[in-house]
RNA sequence: GGGGCUAUCGCCAAGCGGUAAGGCACAGCACUUUGACUGCUGUAUGCGCUGGUUCGAAUCCAGCUAGCCCUGCCA
């Protein structure tokens, strides 16, 4: 279900025809480099797909990096995590899976190589000075004094860095650029510092660091990358990256080319705004559904073809973007249409009796699982007097335009008879209690009865006797529409009813449904059942996903 | 006297000098054992603004305006 029909290239596609034509590469060769010090999110997948889906396009090779520069941020057990959804997404890295701190000794090297081309030098300055040396926006900056040190010091105290005898902060490698550019970038941008740290992979070997604008290009070049596709942020930074080829004398130069975040309009994605929800136990923790984590969205029932799909749809540009998840949604249905069983239930659950049926009778109906779908097969259905049917599909005063049950009305009951409201119970308070109908033998499903007679309303129904009882947890939005995402302290607006749980009636099949295994029922859902939302050992369906339903109820109107 | 990037329908997005693709959303009609799906129809005389070049401009030029990013020993 790729939507692979690319009527167009995108602006990257084109860049990268350009340079093959022009034998600028021979052959295409991309990386995805996450930093492991969080969990992957919705943007984090736009990065994935594009990397290993240009290198497919073009039979090129796609690596997965960890960019794990700066100890104090990277935690090993983020690396599983990462691997594991970028794996679930379909990206395949092969035997390509590396750290840029495999690198260091290179890298140490190539910081030793500037030094001694005079194009890096050690400071001595402490980072406020280092900011103020580096002057503002519309001020140029001003040398460091250890600008014109000699190559033999630089040399002698870069070492002596490596070789652990300075503390944190006495000194930095800088590169020697221009302190006047107006490129913030280019001012003699620290490459090198040093933290006492234990690294998540290299452990206590090393006590310097290397920074991203310094690394980043060497990792490329060392991987034999060709285009190093990252995010709009980093275009003041392709001097820097192109500088550090350059001086480095890289033999074949990767080429940075950059596009834009892909953000969903009313989620929270920031990291800082996830990290507090979960500190306050207002989520389950980092794959919690209802947010954009490639963790949440699998929990939640999306599949990697609707992500990859998504994504897709939504393309390639220098435009920030800000997808609606309309889009998103229309993805996973488009995705689960063909492939899920469709069963029914019902979430909030009214009875309906059949006046007119034996009591204690019960008789066996067939159902198709999915009619677009034959592969799917059938089942059977177990139906009697008394059934479950949902609230919402009955109406003592309908509005107009209402065609499913109210008294007088005649609806087919899916999957088997045509029924006709003849009155219904209240209590004491006025609540419906029950509905009651009439069947007609007639009009069972399957047979060939064929009527004048229109019946516009089909629902759905389980029957009383005999259907399982299941928790079905309803998401919506995480934030409050009207108000944005975030008010003007930067405070999350929570939607009290993002999460409700019912317990509800469905098919007996849904009771030992497979883990993560999707169907869609009740007229207006598609379920999901993960593991994790498991209660007493009987899965929890998330509702993923709203169908779309032009039967609005008017505002006033009671159900 | 900062620099870089972006600007085409509510949201994405094609277009690259020859007279505004497509998708999502929305609306209407038809069909229907899910008011779903499917099918058909509709939706920018307009491409941030103002001028200019041209037979002809969203596309080229000039000047504005708005938004995003940059002053980490983060990535």
């Amino acid at each position: 279900m790729e939507n692979k029909e690319t009527v167009s290239k995108n602006f990257i596609e084109r860049e990268i025809d350009k340079d093959l034509k022009e034998g600028v590469y021979e052959s295409v060769h991309t990386r995805f480099p996450p930093e492991p010090n969080g969990y992957l999110h919705i943007g984090h997948a736009k990065s994935i797909i594009l990397n290993s889906g240009i290198a497919a396009e073009y039979n090129g090779l796609f690596n997965l990096r960890f960019d794990d520069t700066n100890p104090t941020k990277e935690k090993s057990e983020f690396v599983e995590s990462i691997k594991e959804d970028v794996a679930w997404l379909g990206a395949d890295w092969g035997d390509r899976l590396f750290f840029a701190s495999d690198y260091f000794e290179k890298m140490y090297e190539y910081a030793l190589k500037l030094i001694e081309k005079g194009k890096a030098y050690v400071s001595s300055l402490s980072a406020e000075e280092i900011k103020e040396y580096r002057g503002t926006l519309t001020e140029p900056g001003r040398d460091d004094p250890d600008r014109d040190r000699s190559i033999e010091d630089s040399l002698r105290l870069f070492k002596e860095m490596k070789d652990g005898k300075y503390e944190d902060g006495k000194y930095v490698l800088r590169g020697k650029i221009d302190m006047k550019s107006p490129n913030m970038n280019m001012r003699d941008p620290v490459i090198y510092r040093i933290a006492h740290l234990s690294h998540q992979n290299t452990g206590d070997k090393w006590c310097i660091y290397p920074m991203y604008d310094f690394a980043h290009p060497l990792e490329d070049a060392i991987e034999g990358i060709t285009h190093s596709l990252c995010t709009l942020e980093f275009e003041d930074h392709r001097p820097l990256y192109d500088w550090v080829i350059r001086e480095c004398e890289i033999e074949t130069p990767p080429r940075q080319i950059e596009f834009a975040k892909l953000y969903l309009n009313n989620v929270v994605t920031g990291k800082r705004y996830i990290k507090k929800l979960v500190e306050e136990g207002i989520v389950d923790g980092w794959d919690d559904p209802r947010l954009v984590s490639i963790a949440g969205l699998r929990r939640r029932g999306y599949t990697p073809e609707s992500i990859r799909n998504f994504v897709n749809l939504c393309g390639i540009s220098k435009s920030q973007a800000t997808a609606e998840m309309d889009m998103l949604e229309y993805c996973i249905r488009e995705d689960l249409k063909p492939k899920v069983k469709r069963l029914m239930a019902v979430l909030h659950p009214l009875k309906l009796i059949i006046d007119n049926y034996p009591e204690g009778r019960t008789e066996e109906l067939d159902a198709v699982n999915n009619p677009e779908n034959p592969e799917l097969g059938s089942r059977k259905l177990s139906f009697s007097r008394e059934l479950w049917i949902e609230r919402e599909d009955f109406m003592e005063e309908p509005p107009k335009k209402y065609f499913r049950l109210f008294p007088g009305n005649e609806v087919r009951l899916m999957n088997a008879y045509f029924v006709k409201c003849v009155g219904f119970d209240k209590d004491d308070n006025g609540n419906i209690t029950a509905v009651h109908c009439t069947y007609d033998p007639l009009t069972k499903q399957g047979s060939d009865f064929k009527s004048d007679r229109k019946v516009k309303g089909t629902i759905h129904w389980v029957n009383a006797n005999d259907c399982a009882r299941v928790r079905v947890r309803l998401y919506e939005n995480i934030v409050d529409e009207e108000k944005g995402v975030y008010d003007e302290e930067g405070n999350i607006n929570l939607n009290p009813n993002s999460l409700e749980e019912c317990t509800s009636f469905a098919e007996t099949e849904l009771k030992e449904a497979k883990i993560y295994e999707r169907f869609q029922f009740v007229r207006n859902g598609f379920f999901c059942a993960d593991p994790r939302d498991s209660r007493d050992g009987a899965p929890v369906f998330n509702r993923i996903v709203s169908l779309k339903s032009s039967f609005k109820l008017p505002q006033e109107a009671k159900i």
